[in-house]
DNA sequence: CAAGAACCTGAATCGGATTTCATGTTTGCA
DNA sequence: TGCAAACATGAAATCCGATTCAGGTTCTTG
């Protein structure tokens, strides 16, 4: 499968025609589809985005398109390693500096969910995936719970967690609490205008809080 | 909208060729439609999924499909439908004769994971009805969230709940764990002979448990 | 059993999308 | 300045699938 090469973190960038690494004119080329593909693909879904669209909202050739990339596919499967890749980062991001490790798993949550508001492309791109390439459908979710995952067996550790939880179940358990409330509290409220809301609703915030911290705390009586 | 008539739960069958009832004939092949549209969109996706692949499998001639829904859009949003009935069912059956309130939470998502077990279609189907057709994704999760966001409402009222939590937020963040760890461990898993498991690994079901009734539960301190 | 209603059929129409390709333009460098 | 190498282009080839339609078959009822 062409996947194997893309599935490398950092890949160097090639002409998808000639196989040779890009100048810095062919880079830039390169990124004004990628930028047109998630407005294009957010908006449409994948079926409805066709490749004149893209080309057209980043203003460029329809023949160019094939410089870059395979197949429309292939321009799918880069956005959704790109995003993942942002939005990892932006959740690491946020969380350091936390004081202790369930302020740290808060901080990550929040980071998310900025994320998502700002950029509803992942969501949409990514539920899609499911059907577009599931193989990179598996890498977002699995890089992204190998993170939670490895942040709660610490906590464990510490005994900031309760010791009686499965760290994989809980970091799924997680992940999909977070998705399914970005959803239906962020991508699908509209203000007056129809604008998306900026963050999620405080009171929201506050019962998701309140059910993570109350799931993940060590239970009193089971304090030595 | 052509919704609006598909909302009602118990819809009259009608020819959507001549807008009569159907006989049992009709019915007949009206069902084999939906079955077979149930196995060719979970197989394949939508937009793979073709009119005529869903003919053939159901062994019908090609125009016929016409005379049962007036799109292929049309049929996708019949089956979401179809299949949101169905395991709103089965949860309620999965309900029915639990002791308490807290049990009760627990037997409905037994009965939603046995019903993800057994139908995958619910999962990719459910998941690309955000692309083909919006309004009843919202309705197909609008209506599932709605019993559970009831029950808790209830099991508040009588102390089984921490009345800290927020009903609507909790219910949605219940619906989407529920929505990853059975993508995870039922869809993803397959055992030697690539069939996917029956049920919940022991393990992940004990750690999900765990992690809701915390989640749940009052907290000690807090009774009085 | 005759005739109308209901149901069934698949070849042909039609629109729309991806991808190719022959040709033109820009850039970098000797 | 001149000439490869990179980059850019959009018309046309090609494919594919949803939907229509003109004409058949099966049921059912008076």
């Amino acid at each position: 499968m062409s996947m194997s090469d893309e599935l490398v973190e950092h890949e160097e960038l090639v002409s998808s025609a000639t196989g040779r690494p890009l100048t810095k004119r062919g880079e830039a080329t390169r990124r004004r589809l990628l930028e047109a593909a998630e407005l294009v693909f957010a908006e449409q879904g994948y079926h409805e985005a066709s490749i004149v669209k893209i080309t057209e909202r980043a203003g460029i050739g329809l023949g160019t398109f094939y410089l870059y990339f395979d197949s429309k596919q292939a321009i799918f499967e880069a956005l959704v390693l790109d995003l993942n890749r942002r939005v990892r980062h932006s959740m690491s991001e946020a969380m350091t500096g936390a004081s202790d490790r369930l302020a740290a798993e808060r901080a990550g949550f929040a980071g998310f969910f900025r994320f998502t508001a700002e950029h509803p492309a992942l969501y949409r791109v990514v539920r899609e995936a499911e059907f577009v390439s599931p193989e990179v459908l598996r890498l977002h979710y699995t890089r992204i719970v190998e993170g939670y995952e490895a942040g709660l067996r610490a906590a464990q550790a510490t005994g900031d967690v309760d010791r009686a939880l499965d760290p994989e179940t809980t970091a799924w358990a997680l992940m999909g609490m977070g998705e399914l409330i970005g959803m239906r509290f962020l991508l699908w409220e509209r203000d007056a205008e129809g604008r998306p809301p900026a963050e999620l609703d405080p009171k929201v915030f506050a019962g998701m809080t309140r059910f993570i911290d109350n799931a993940l705390a060590p239970r009193a009586e089971e304090e030595k």
